[in-house]
DNA sequence: CTGCAACTTCAAGCCGACTTGAAGTCAAGC
DNA sequence: GCTTGACTTCAAGTCGGCTTGAAGTTGCAG
């Protein structure tokens, strides 16, 4: 009850608590994908809120998600308070089935690498499964996505 | 029999054939992921093994490996010859296993993701399963990968 | 009140994986 | 034999996702 006390993070408990560095963190607030309060001499005190977001982001990476797209995934949150079930359940539901997606990727893959090794047809260079996005010869500038699949 | 004709591939050709800028392909022979004979005026000739070995390649960034990797991955074969089915299997399975662990992984995401759901428990920010390589707030400089997971 | 670790901002650097552009050369079809 | 498009090299740029460093400020323990 009553202003919370122990629940402000300084960054570098932040840090400590999510296995990220602080210059991390700052990025990612920067990018919006995190928020904090100041404290009257300008240093950042985040909510706990934080740590769950942050854990998302990196959950997010893992399946192959950008910042940004993360970051428009957790729009989708309250950024002072804990979600609800159901707001959580939403956002979390998105991207369940962008896992899914990914295995499933990933075991055709492994599958039909089986496949070409049992038939001993070795003809994975030319095989279409392999090569399943077809012409991205042409695209644009810039960097590519480590894996423009999908 | 005799010298080949038409396995030869011009860069343009092989470009066409694998989906990637002629840019990507040069840069991949730079790093000596595949290799080329030239013509007497200097234009490269690709052998049709060239294929396979690109395929690998991006099937191999597909789970994650970077072009290093994939490039030690592929030192196992043979530069200029087709390899043994043999040959082939035992670099497939290498990476076979990585598939497998990587299925494994975003299986134990998904399913913990809907457990923390199912439960109303919210305590993602918490929960050590999300955050499995604790602290690495402090590594080393330069990029980090993607995912510096695993 | 002091000292020191932890914080602040800002600019610059870096890595991987390429792309772009300039300036020039090759090859093959008419 | 010429033209034209595909090729060549090289240097520089780009993008995402940070890290590093400099120079200065805060906040808390003693």
């Amino acid at each position: 009850m009553g202003p919370s006390r122990h629940d402000r993070l300084t960054i570098g408990e932040l840090s400590a608590r999510s296995g990220l560095a602080t210059s991390a963190l700052r990025y990612y607030e920067e990018l919006g994908l995190i928020h904090s309060e100041r404290t009257a001499g300008g240093q950042r005190r985040f909510a706990r809120q934080a740590l769950r977001r942050v854990a998302f982001v990196r959950a997010a990476q893992r399946v192959g998600l950008s910042l940004d797209e993360a970051g428009a995934a957790l729009a989708g949150l309250p950024v002072d308070r804990s979600p609800t079930a159901t707001e959580w359940s939403r956002v979390a539901r998105t991207w369940q089935s962008r896992i899914d997606e990914q295995i499933e990727d990933l075991r055709r893959l492994r599958d039909h690498l089986t496949g070409c090794i049992g038939c001993g047809c070795l003809s994975l260079g030319t095989c279409a499964l392999y090569n399943p996005h077809d012409v991205q010869g042409a695209d644009g500038p810039g960097a590519r996505k480590l894996l423009p699949s999908r």
